[in-house]
DNA sequence: TCAGAATACGAATATTCCTTCGCTTTCTGA
DNA sequence: TCAGAAAGCGAAGGAATATTCGTATTCTGA
C-alpha cells in the first residue's frame, strides 16, 4: 500500500565480530552524518568516510542509503521501548499522580536519550517508510499504560485502553513540543498542570462522560 | 544557524495576473505530484508536466524543488490558520465544555481541509526548513486558545498560556493520532474522555496544582 | 498601434549520487 | 600451518535530476 518503500532489508548478514563491529559502525557513522548534514545531504559515500569504512564495505550490508537509516531507526527504537519496558513494572500499584508524573518523566528520558538523533530520526521516518517500526514504539507505550490504568478504580464503561492513548499522546504531545521549543525539560508549571490534569482524570470519581459535551454548535 | 536550508525565496516576482497564474497552477501541480509521488519522486520536472507549464517557467519563479514546496506549505498554512481565525470570535463566553468541543472540531476540520497533501506536507516541512511556518500557526492557534481561556474563571495562579499549550496539544496530538491511525473522524469515546478532561481542567474550581505530584520516585 | 517589459518554453548541459565488481587483506576451523 | 570463507576496499560506470539560457510569444502603457 504505501507507494514509497525503499528496499531497506539487509543485503549481507554480518557473521564475524569484526563485521558486526563494521556494521555497528556504519550506524554511527550515519547518525553522525544524519545530524550534521541531514537527510538529504548525507551521501552513502559521506557515512562511509564518516564512519571510516570503504564504501563498498556499507554496500556490503545496505542496499541503499534508506536501509543504512532503516537501521538506524530500528536501534534507536529499540532504546525507546527499553525506557518504557523498564519503567512499566514500576507502575505497579502507583497512585494517578505518581504513576502520571513517572510516565512524564520517562518520556523525558526518552527524548534526551540522544536529542540531536531523535530529532532527525523523526523527520525523516515518515519517508523510510518504517513509520510501522514507530507505530510499534508508540503501541508497546500506550499498551503499558493501559495495563496499568486497568488496575485502577474507574466509573464504570470507561475503557482503560482509550484512556492510554489520551495519556500517552498528551504526555508525548507536551514533552516533544516543549523540548522542540528548546526547552531542555518541561517547564514546571506546565508539567504540574498536565500531571494534574491527567492524574484528576483517572481518579475514580471522574465521571464517565455523557452527552452533557454536545451542545456545541 | 539552520545547517540545512535549500533556497526556497521566489526568483522573481510574477506581477501580471497571467504569471500570477502561472505561479498558481505550478503549486497546484506540485500537490498533485507530490500526492501522487511523494516528495522524492517528484521531480520539478514531473511538476511543470503536470502543471502544463514548461519547466524553464517554474524556474522562473522558483528555484529549486524545495522552493516549490515551501510555497506550497505556505498556502496550506494559510489555509489552516483561517480554520482557527474564523473559530477564535466563536469562543467567545462559551463554557469549557462547548468550546474544547468546538477546538477539536476545527482541528478535525483542519485535518481534513485536503487529508493527502495534509499528510504529504507534514512529512516534508521538516526537510524544507520551513518549520518556522508552521511553529507560526500552532503559535497563532495557541494564542487564540489562550485569549479565550483568559476570559474564564480561573483559581489565580493558573496561566492561560501555559493552559492554552496544554489544551492545543493535546487536542493536535489526539486529533492526528485518530486521523493517522486510520479514522476519519475521532472514536466517540476518545472524544468524549478528551473533553472532558479538558473542560474540567478548566473549571474554575480546579486548584493549582501544588507540590503533591513530586512524591515519584 | 507600437516598443519595451514580462512570460513562456525546452533542448542541452552540468551535477550529483548510487552502485558494482575485481582484487587485497584478514579470519576461522581443521 | 593452511585453505577457504569472510570482510574490506574504492575507482569507474551509469542513471537520474536540477538548472540554465537563448529564443519565441504575449501583455501593458502610452
Amino acid at each position: 500500500m504505501p507507494p514509497v518503500t525503499p528496499a531497506t532489508s539487509p543485503r549481507k548478514r554480518p557473521v564475524q565480530a569484526r563485521s558486526r563491529a563494521t556494521v555497528e559502525t556504519i550506524l554511527d557513522g550515519a547518525a553522525h552524518i544524519l545530524i550534521r548534514d541531514g537527510f538529504d545531504r548525507a551521501t552513502t559515500t559521506r557515512i562511509a568516510e564518516a564512519a571510516g569504512v570503504g564504501i563498498g564495505s556499507l554496500y556490503q550490508y545496505f542496499p541503499s542509503k534508506e536501509a543504512v537509516v532503516a537501521a538506524l531507526i530500528d536501534r534507536h527504537a529499540a532504546a525507546l521501548t527499553r525506557v518504557f519496558d523498564d519503567l512499566a513494572p514500576r507502575l505497579a500499584g502507583r497512585p494517578p499522580a505518581e504513576a502520571v508524573a513517572m510516565i512524564v518523566a520517562a518520556a523525558t528520558d526518552a527524548h534526551r536519550l540522544h536529542p540531536a538523533l531523535h530529532r532527525v530520526l523523526n523527520e525523516q521516518v515518515p519517508r523510510i517508510g518504517d513509520m510501522a517500526r514507530i507505530r510499534d514504539v508508540s503501541a508497546a507505550i500506550t499498551s503499558h499504560v493501559a495495563r496499568w490504568i486497568a488496575t485502577l478504580p474507574l466509573a464504570p464503561g470507561r475503557d482503560p485502553a482509550i484512556l492510554a492513548v489520551l495519556v500517552e499522546r498528551s504526555i508525548e504531545a507536551v514533552v516533544h513540543g516543549a523540548l522542540a521549543d528548546g526547552h531542555d525539560r518541561l517547564p514546571r508549571a506546565l508539567h504540574d498542570e498536565l500531571v494534574t490534569m491527567l492524574a484528576r482524570h483517572l481518579a475514580p470519581e471522574t465521571p464517565r462522560q455523557d452527552q452533557r459535551i454536545s451542545k456545541a454548535s
